[in-house]
DNA sequence: CTAGATCAGTTGACGCATCAAGTAAAATCA
DNA sequence: TGATTTTACTTGATGCGTCAACTGATCTAG
């Protein structure tokens, strides 16, 4: 019970307190720099709608708003798939680039700061386990986690 | 940052499972549930709004506007405070009251399913330390948590 | 090869949260 | 006592997420 409590609290306050390190700092929302970090990590900066909707938890319709949005601010483009004219390509422009590059790190400091600081290193360890049972309890053939 | 990609999906997936379950089996949100159940708790079923939204994790606006509605549906009712006009006092009426015992074994069990029966006891534990460690580093003076 | 089914994505209407501006009651101060 | 400030809450406009309906491309059966 008083676990449960605990973990409401950090549900509903550790999201808003990064989107708004976010907002604050650099103007977009945890989904929209999702969408953007999960870009930049591909090699070729590309990947299709459906992946990078799975990546970043989120539905088609949500990324298709979001990604027009992107799209509107010069750091996103799409094409068709060349492969499959079904798939739609989401590619990184140079703006968006850097505008992820310029993100991160006060991003992840403050992923340090919230998360992974205040715990020991056992409890990180600990953490990441209580994170994929919880994951495969809601969703038992997810395979987004390693 | 294995341990961090672990918790954002949570953080993501967990809330709308919750969500998930209280609207298919009682047509409300997590949010709703949440001022139910707290009003539900004290034992006059009444609670001033101020303490309430720091409750349910929730601005004064937003539980306004909630409160709006689940009076209109017949389960809360507001009165100002007699001893300070400043304060409105939320009241669960007797509807109110029957829908959170038609409602609570259902969410009780869909947080054991999610998230405390995939893990030990030690993880159990564990968990708490760790969810009150993050909610000092996010707002150090807060008092919500025992 | 073509008619229907399926898959990937888009669009628009609606509902809820947020923010800024507003109201009303109590406290403070002149 | 009256004027100002503070506190508690409400309201309305705006923006985002969700759901259902849609478009177009590809696959499959006959």
């Amino acid at each position: 019970m008083q676990t449960w409590l605990a973990l409401v609290s950090v549900l509903i306050r550790l999201p808003a307190a990064l989107d708004g390190q976010l907002q604050r700092d650099a103007g977009i929302s945890h989904f929209e720099y999702q969408v953007l970090a999960g870009l930049s990590m591909t090699p070729e900066r590309t990947m299709r709608m459906s992946e990078l909707a799975s990546f970043s938890d989120g539905s088609l319709s949500r990324l298709s708003h979001v990604v027009g949005r992107l799209e509107k601010r010069g750091w996103v483009r799409r094409t068709p798939d060349p492969a499959d004219g079904r798939y739609t390509l989401a590619v990184l422009t140079e703006d968006g680039w850097d505008k992820v590059v310029a993100t991160a790190p006060g991003h992840v400091e403050a992923v340090r700061g919230f998360v992974l600081d205040p715990l020991t290193k056992a409890q990180t360890r600990q953490l990441r386990d209580i994170g994929r049972r919880i994951m495969r309890a809601i969703d038992p053939d997810d395979t987004c986690l390693g």
